[in-house]
RNA sequence: GCGGGUGUAGCUCAGUGGUAGAGCGUCACGUUGCCAACGUGAAUGUCGUGAGUUCGAAUCUCAUCACCCGCUCCA
């Protein structure tokens, strides 16, 4: 087994016995691409999130020109007007039944798939598939067919028939030749490969009331376009920011909590005139790299990527994947991506809707449709990648295996230990512990040795832990643990919030 | 989606047809007193799920679900 396979699953392993992350319905079973967060986890996920809200859109950096980034926040609904993904162009054109074969692994639209038929079929007779308006595999079926009826081509066209392949009951299809193959029955039924998760609004379930859970929280900004501008005193250039769960029915859940079919997004729309796009678009990026970087994901396991050529929407000037290396897999996975995305969803929804969201700058006494940078981040994705960046094994500890979290990042700031379980120390130990946690999350643990408890807070990812021994009643100082190092400190339990604060 | 592998306690795993196990962790008591210490005791199992074969299935067969690995896919 590949070294980085094992680190993966002791990483799982860690967070399932500690509560970060749970498989979600597990006594059931468990269901694929599904992922809940525990007590530790949640903490975690939030403190993400959070750090991102507070560092992007109550506190951005300045700016390129200097200014104060002007960001405010919306929380849109999951499930909106279907138009809305007919305007951004996920429904249509994904919607169509696929099948495979099983032989040649090919995949095809069903709806471009011809089958030839003998016209004398006993039911029994062989019928061989080809891609309609393709002549290759056409004149190969043809050929096929006519050896199958043991005459010579040309085919008479007297001898078969042509039916669409969706036309054929699948109950047939072990009688099909694939366009590909040489015998039959390798053609599976035809199946949707839309990846929006369907649902229903209202009680009455027919074809009319068919809703989609977004697949992204970008389109929700993108249809309040108007109502932020209208409402809350924002001039261009100026982002909206928001957070929330997007569903897609991924083909092929993998890789942990990394492709899930349920996920939270953490996405900035910003909207700025076409001529400075590009520097906002390099702002942004370096801002979100910026942004990683100060939290933790530091070093060689952060790489941004530009992405090039055929790989960029038509629409699109510039966008950089930013990127880490996980121990899953040997190419580094996108974390988020910073799109350039011209106008072309405004411009999609203002067509679509036959609103006008065109903006009048009145400084540049301008009307225009705003391009569009876009910073959009996986939150579990993110999340996953602290995870993965705080594992640490030192085997020259008691205890190896530990999580180094950003402080501003660890589910738990601080815990309160008494050396002992007696002479008094517990009950100088609570009112410190009952201080801090009217601030941080914190714990108090007066079970087992003193070692053990070291060792649980340094699975926990805890970057502070405090103690009370015999001395503190002698003089009311405490030793500070520093999670990292393993050092030690005696501070004056005063101090200890002082100190804190200081570092969180 | 295809191929391979795995599934037994919270975690890691042993258990080849005949009473469900170990280590670690958890809890209690005692001891100790600054780095997963020691002793004693305890709790914890749909053996992934469902069918089948059998007098009898964790074990054999089939199906199914989940996870892992390699392809594929990822608008």
């Amino acid at each position: 087994m590949a070294k980085s396979t094992e680190k993966m699953e002791k990483i799982t392993s860690l967070c399932k016995r500690r509560g970060f992350i749970f498989q979600s319905s597990e006594i059931y079973g468990g269901i694929g691409g599904f992922w809940d967060y525990g007590p530790l986890g949640v903490e975690l996920k939030r403190n993400i999130k959070d750090a991102w809200w507070r560092d992007m859109v109550l506190n951005p950096p300045i700016g390129p020109d200097g200014k104060q980034v002007q960001m405010v926040g919306v929380d849109c609904s999951l499930i909106m007007n279907p138009k809305v993904w007919e305007a951004s162009g996920h429904v249509g054109g994904f919607s169509d039944p696929m099948v495979d074969c099983k032989e040649s692994k090919s995949r095809y639209r069903a709806d471009q798939i011809t089958v030839a038929i003998p016209a004398n079929d006993d039911g029994n007779a062989q019928m061989y598939a080809y891609v309609s308006e393709d002549e290759e595999t056409q004149a190969k079926a043809h050929k096929a067919l006519a050896k199958y009826l043991k005459t010579k081509p040309p085919l008479d066209s007297s001898l078969f028939i042509e039916k669409p392949l969706l036309e054929i009951p699948v109950e047939l299809y072990n009688r099909i030749v694939g366009p590909h193959v040489k015998d039959a029955g390798t053609l599976t039924e035809p199946r949707e490969f839309n990846l929006m998760f369907q649902t229903f609004v209202g009680a009455l379930q027919d074809s009319s009331s068919v809703a989609y859970l977004r697949p992204e929280t970008a389109q929700g900004i993108f249809a309040n376009f108007k109502n932020v501008c209208d409402s809350s005193r924002v001039k261009v250039p100026f982002g909206i920011a928001q957070i929330g769960k997007a569903f897609r029915n991924e083909i092929n859940p993998r890789n942990y909590t990394f492709r899930s079919r349920e996920f939270e997004q953490m996405e900035i729309e910003f909207f700025c005139h076409d001529d400075d796009a590009m520097m906002w678009w390099e702002w942004w990026r370096d801002t979100r790299i910026n942004w990683y970087t100060s939290l933790g994901l530091a070093g060689e396991n952060l790489v941004p990527r530009n992405q090039e050529g055929d790989e960029l929407a038509h629409y699109s000037k510039a966008c950089t994947d930013i990127e880490y290396r996980f121990p899953f897999a040997d190419e580094p996975q996108e974390l988020e991506g910073v799109a350039h995305r011209g106008c072309y969803d405004l411009n999609a929804h203002q067509e679509k809707s036959g609103k006008d969201l065109t903006y009048f700058d009145t400084d540049r006494k301008e009307r225009f449709l705003p391009t569009v940078i876009e910073p959009s981040a996986g939150a579990d994705r993110s999340t996953l990648a602290f995870i993965t960046e705080a594992y640490t094994v030192d085997e020259s500890r008691p205890s190896p295996e530990l999580m180094k979290f950003h402080p501003r990042l660890a589910p738990i700031k601080a815990a309160v230990f008494p050396l002992v379980a007696k002479d008094g120390l517990p009950e100088l130990a609570e009112p410190l512990y009952q201080d801090i946690r009217k601030r941080w999350p914190a714990q108090f643990d007066a079970k087992q040795s003193i070692g053990k408890r070291y060792a649980r807070m340094d699975e926990a990812g805890t970057p502070y832990c405090f103690t009370v021994d015999g001395q503190t009643k002698e003089d009311n100082t405490v030793t500070v643990r520093d999670r990292d190092t393993g050092g030690q400190d005696r501070i004056d339990m005063s101090r200890v919030i002082e100190y804190l604060e200081e570092r969180l």
